[in-house]
RNA sequence: GCGCGCUUAGCUCAGUGGUAGAGCGCUUGCUUCACACGCAAGAAGUCGCAGGUUCGAACCCUGCAGCGCGCACCA
């Protein structure tokens, strides 16, 4: 580390040991390795993505988990790849392709042209998040990347699809979906986003139809108190425009208000041109309608809404379809209407019914409406032929699942994982009972969410009218079936064949009904008489997986067609974990690799990906494809929305890591973002980040310029309280990180590394250690003596006050002043020993955080120089993760709780004498003589320490002194502090400093004493506690006492 | 409607029964020879409200209010 900068300066550094790592094969996963497995598999972005400070997130603490896990030895494999995104990449390409003209619909191109050009899309920009996931710093093994759409990957959709099917959970039906207008194609329950929407609530009322033979006029007939029956019935909707779907109007047959209605008929109000009588529409009677909604009384619309398609088929209601599928009025609208956007239309029809006396009112009115995630568009219910699959592996994925990290014991490393997969009683979520679940979801309460979801899960809709994605892997020709005999012989024959002589691929007749013929049409002769039985129309389907032109040919050749849909993006990404790793395949890696160990991803994708993986791990793989799921933060501004590109909100992760480095980037992102709540994005955050780097820089660049061997050994005996106080902090730092870490609490991890590197080392340690380095650049009194040489008469260790015997160098009392401070050689050489100890420790704490500056300064301070070749003399990625002390260690470095104690007490000193400083405005830079009367002896060593820390010019020990009367004093755990002020002392002012001062022991002590007073205290408080109290009453009352004399000292 | 979460310093948030914390911001003083992306010292909180449990509650229980989210929806 020659020429080094005051601030570090990441995009060079970033640059070599990114290409460091990967051209030494660092991020490669070996599945032959002898080591522990740890596996993460990315959640693949969207291929045409660009990265997101959600995607930081994410990928940081994916960063972080692997990292760490190849420093306490495990083989990592974290897998990355990208999914093609079905809609959200073919309208990406559609609209560029519309922006440049080359296109202004999709049919203008055509299938296979546009998935070309989609294609080609991706190939150009398909790379860029990964790109983008390098420059943070992200480990993945990239000789390993997939994508959805590779040939392989494609390979295993199809099988589930086919496997599926054969199973008999995927069917094709014509039932309600969620049609997305825009993107013109059916979604996923999932997919819909429920928004208040305001609107109108329209009350309009319908005619009561005149008679039909016996039976009387409404208004003939009044019912009860003589009132009249209505003629007119008055219904409330809010899309009027759908009237003329409307096949029926329903009352709740337990309604006294309508009973008498049931079986009569209304006049449907629109569309006005068609002649009345044929928009004689039923009253009949349904449980699902309201009593106390609207007016009671239901207009039914099968078409275009979910509830009363389904009212429409108990009570078998025609359906009239007014919708076209973008969104626009059909012909049976009426002349009015037709062809009018579906919102203009509503208005145009609320007018139509005004103008013709029909409407009563329409109030303001605020309901949930469905919109579609990708185009953001109400969604339409709508009618359509789709392909559906009942969920396979239900039960087990319900019973996996147990609640989470506070569950975990405490610990370090591998407790908390290794926990998740032994059969330790956790705590149950529901009726589960413990023990039986095997995953993990940290934090717990989305484990409650996951089986709310799976309790009521309807079958899912996966196929989808677009061109880009897996092609539904079925061929179907329609045919029929005449006396045992297929008049489509060449068909016939192609079935025949291939069922017999075609293993890998699934043939199936089937009925009108939908149900199957179950033949083997290889063996005609034989055929069972449901055979021979059944004539009418046939449906044969081919099935297979992957692709195979030849047949495919010979398939087009005999009439057969492909299916035109594709299937959801997520049927490809729910084999992810294992598809990924070469399924069906039994490879090395699956072998090695699977179940991954974590998922790192959003909560908001919980049962678009989450839960469907791990169904799809237990049908396909047999068990979980995890134990562990981490959910991410979401991340949101400082008004709390959530960050999006429409919004503008959205900083450029990229921008950022340009700016102030992608190690402020990820510790900044880490250090503010707690398990299980929402994050506010604040660039001060990342700003903390890239001023924590810089610090981590220049306390290095300091140790660097002390000079000396890099790592020597430690002299236990030479240890001041100082070096045995930062042992033990950094002792705790370990384990405060390591248990954070494996409880997945990441900014707990990096607040501790922050304060430990700070608040501890720079602040304290490094400043006292200044006593025993002497000043910088001047050599140690004995110099000559080199610094490995231990055992050179040293000063005794300094926290042995009572054996220290006379210091030659240094003068009695009064240190000399600092710019000449000496320094025993020894000591100095076991200080530098002790910094290089905790730095070399704590620069592996921090790599997983800031993997970049730490392997900088890994290399360039010389500790991988110490290390063998696979443990961190190549690269600290592979350094041992720290450890806690042991008890041998501990007895080795002689380390107490009386050093800590004492480093503690002399930094208190030091606080209380900045204190006096401050009082009396003596600027902090300016050296001022301080006179400490001791109440024990020090070694001169200590005091030392603290007249650097005090920066004081001299600190004189003396237990005689006499102080001028008023002179300002500070009550210190080892005795007076006085800051002498020559001719400038102001009795009063010190008077009315100690009044206050005592005034709040007093309090402090008054508070105590209460307590301790309370006979219920007293008899009920655990010893521990009540000790505590009477320790504090003592230590208050002492000091009351010493500063009421101090004030008297001052007279009145 | 059901469920979940949050409410602590000006801001963002830690804090699971025993003396209220951090970062940022603010005030004051410092070009102290690693670091002004820094050092030192400060000011600043009836811990959302009301009850309860307890010797003791920011913390546990109950209720309420406000904010946010998820699920289900009645046109």
């Amino acid at each position: 580390m020659s020429e080094i900068s005051k601030t570090y300066e990441p995009p060079a550094i970033e640059a070599k040991w990114y290409a460091f790592w990967e051209q030494n094969g660092c991020f490669a996963a070996d599945p032959k390795s002898p080591k522990p497995a740890y596996s993460i598999v990315i959640p693949p972005p969207n291929v045409t993505g660009v990265l997101t400070l959600g995607h930081v997130l994410n990928n940081t603490i994916q960063d972080i988990l692997a990292r760490r896990a190849r420093m306490t030895g495990h083989e990592v494999l974290w897998l990355p790849g990208t999914d093609h995104a079905g809609i959200a990449t073919q309208n990406v390409v559609e609209k560029t392709l519309r922006k440049e003209g080359a296109m202004k619909h999709r049919d203008d191109l055509g299938r296979e042209a546009l998935v070309a050009k989609i294609w080609e899309w991706k190939e150009k920009y398909g790379g860029i998040i990964l790109k983008q996931l390098r420059a943070l710093g992200a480990s993945c093994d990239w000789s390993r990347t997939r994508f959805t759409m590779d040939e392989d990957y494609s390979r295993c959709v199809s099988r589930v699809f086919v496997d599926l099917y054969k199973k008999g959970l995927i069917y094709r039906g014509k039932r309600m979906v969620n049609w997305c207008p825009a993107s013109l194609t059916a979604l996923s329950d999932e997919e819909v986003i429920m928004k208040e929407q305001k609107g109108f609530m329209y009350y309009f009322k319908v005619e009561v139809a005149d008679e039909e033979p016996g039976r009387p006029r409404p208004d003939d007939q009044p019912r009860g108190g003589g009132a009249p029956a209505p003629c007119f019935l008055t219904i409330a909707t809010t899309r009027p425009e759908t009237i003329p779907a409307d096949t029926a109007v329903a009352v709740n047959p337990n309604d006294p208000r309508y009973t008498h209605l049931i079986g009569r008929h209304v006049y449907r109000a629109l569309p006005l041109e068609v002649p009345k009588e044929q928009r004689r529409i039923p009253i009949i009677a349904d449980e699902h309608v309201a009593f106390d909604f609207g007016t009671g009384v239901l207009k039914v619309t099968p078409a275009h809404d979910k509830a009363d398609y389904e009212i429409g088929v108990r009570h078998k209601l025609p359906v009239i379809d007014v919708l076209t599928p973008d969104g626009h009025m059909t012909a049976e609208a009426g002349a009015d209407l037709a062809g009018m956007e579906r919102f203009a239309a509503r208005k145009k029809a609320a007018e139509i019914l005004e103008a013709a006396g029909a409407l009563e009112k329409a109030e303001p009115y605020v309901n949930n409406v469905g919109f579609s995630e990708r185009a953001d568009v109400p969604i339409e219910p709508r009618l359509s032929e789709q392909w559906f699959l009942k969920y396979p592996s239900v039960e087990q994925a319900r019973a996996c699942v147990a609640a989470g990290s506070a569950a975990v014991p405490g610990g370090h490393e591998d407790t908390a994982r290794s926990a998740a997969n032994e059969e330790v009683p956790l705590r149950g979520i529901g009726t589960k009972p413990p023990g039986t679940a095997a995953l993990r979801f940290f934090p717990d309460r989305w484990a409650k969410v996951y089986d709310h979801w799976l309790n009521g899960i309807q079958d899912w809709c996966i196929s989808r009218q677009l061109w880009w994605g897996h092609r539904v892997p079925v061929w179907t020709v329609h045919t029929r079936l005449e006396d045992g005999y297929i008049p489509n012989e060449a068909a016939a024959g192609l079935a025949c064949f291939l069922q017999g002589q075609r293993k890998d691929v699934t043939v199936i007749l089937q009925k009108e009904d939908g149900s199957r013929l179950d033949v083997d049409l290889s063996l005609e002769e034989t055929a069972p008489p449901e055979y021979l039985n059944y004539a009418g129309a046939l449906t044969i389907l081919v099935l297979f997986e992957g692709k195979d032109s030849g047949l495919e040919e010979d398939l087009v050749r005999c009439g057969f067609t492909q299916d035109t849909d594709v299937l959801d993006t997520w049927f490809s990404s729910w084999l992810w974990p294992f598809a990924t790793m070469g399924w069906p395949e039994k490879t090395d890696t699956l072998a090695k690799f699977y179940p991954t160990t974590d998922l790192v991803t959003g909560p908001d994708i919980i049962f678009f990906w989450v839960a469907r993986m791990i169904m799809a791990g237990y049908e396909w793989m047999g068990e979980l494809p995890f134990k562990n799921v981490y959910f991410t933060s979401i991340i949101r501004d400082k008004q709390g929305r959530k960050l999006s590109k429409s919004l503008g909100n959205s900083p450029d992760p990229l921008d950022l890591i340009a700016k102030f480095g992608a190690d402020a980037v990820r510790f900044g992102t880490m250090r503010s973002a707690p398990l299980g709540t929402d994050v506010t994005f604040d660039e001060k955050n990342i700003e903390l980040g890239r001023n924590f780097c810089t610090k981590l820089w220049n306390a290095a660049r300091f140790r660097q310029m002390q000079g000396g061997e890099t790592e020597a050994d430690i002299v236990p005996t030479l240890l001041t309280s100082d070096d045995k106080w930062i042992l033990l902090r950094l002792d705790a730092a370990i384990a405060d990180v390591s248990t954070a870490l494996a409880e997945y609490r990441f900014s707990d991890a990096a607040n501790a590394l922050y304060r430990f590197f700070w608040s501890e080392y720079c602040d304290w340690y490094v400043e006292a250690a200044k006593a025993a380095l002497g000043r910088v650049g001047v050599p140690p009194a004995d110099s000559g003596v080199s610094p490995e040489s231990t055992n050179v008469a040293a000063d005794p260790s300094g926290n042995d006050p009572a054996s220290t015997p006379d210091v030659p160098r240094e003068t009695r009392g009064t240190v000399g002043e600092p710019p000449t401070l000496p320094a025993d050689a020894g000591r100095k050489a076991n200080t530098l020993a002790v910094m290089d100890y905790v730095f070399s420790h704590t620069l592996r704490l921090f790599h997983p955080f800031m993997p970049f500056i730490t392997e900088e300064l890994w290399q360039g301070m010389g500790f991988a120089k110490d290390m063998p070749a696979k443990q961190g003399g190549e690269t600290i990625m592979f350094a041992p993760w720290p450890k806690p002390f042991t008890p041998e260690e501990r007895e080795y470095f002689i380390l107490d709780e009386t050093d800590e104690q004492f480093a503690n007490a002399k930094y208190q000193v030091v606080n209380l004498g900045r204190g006096l400083r401050r009082d009396f405005n003596i600027a902090s830079s300016k050296r001022v003589r301080f006179v400490l009367k001791p109440n024990a002896t020090l070694a001169e060593h200590e005091t030392a320490v603290m007249q650097i820390l005090l920066n004081a010019e001299p600190l004189e020990v003396n237990a005689a002194f006499a102080p001028t009367k008023g002179t300002p004093v500070a009550l210190t755990p080892l005795g007076e502090l006085f800051l002498p002020l020559d001719g400038l002392i102001d009795v009063a002012a010190e008077h009315e400093r100690i009044g206050k001062e005592l005034a709040k022991v007093e309090d402090e002590l008054a508070k105590v004493r209460a307590k301790l007073a309370d006979p219920n205290f007293a008899g009920k408080v655990p010893a521990k506690v009540l000790e505590d109290h009477q320790q504090r009453e003592r230590d208050w009352s002492e000091k009351q006492a010493q500063l009421a004399k101090m004030r008297d000292a001052l007279g009145a």
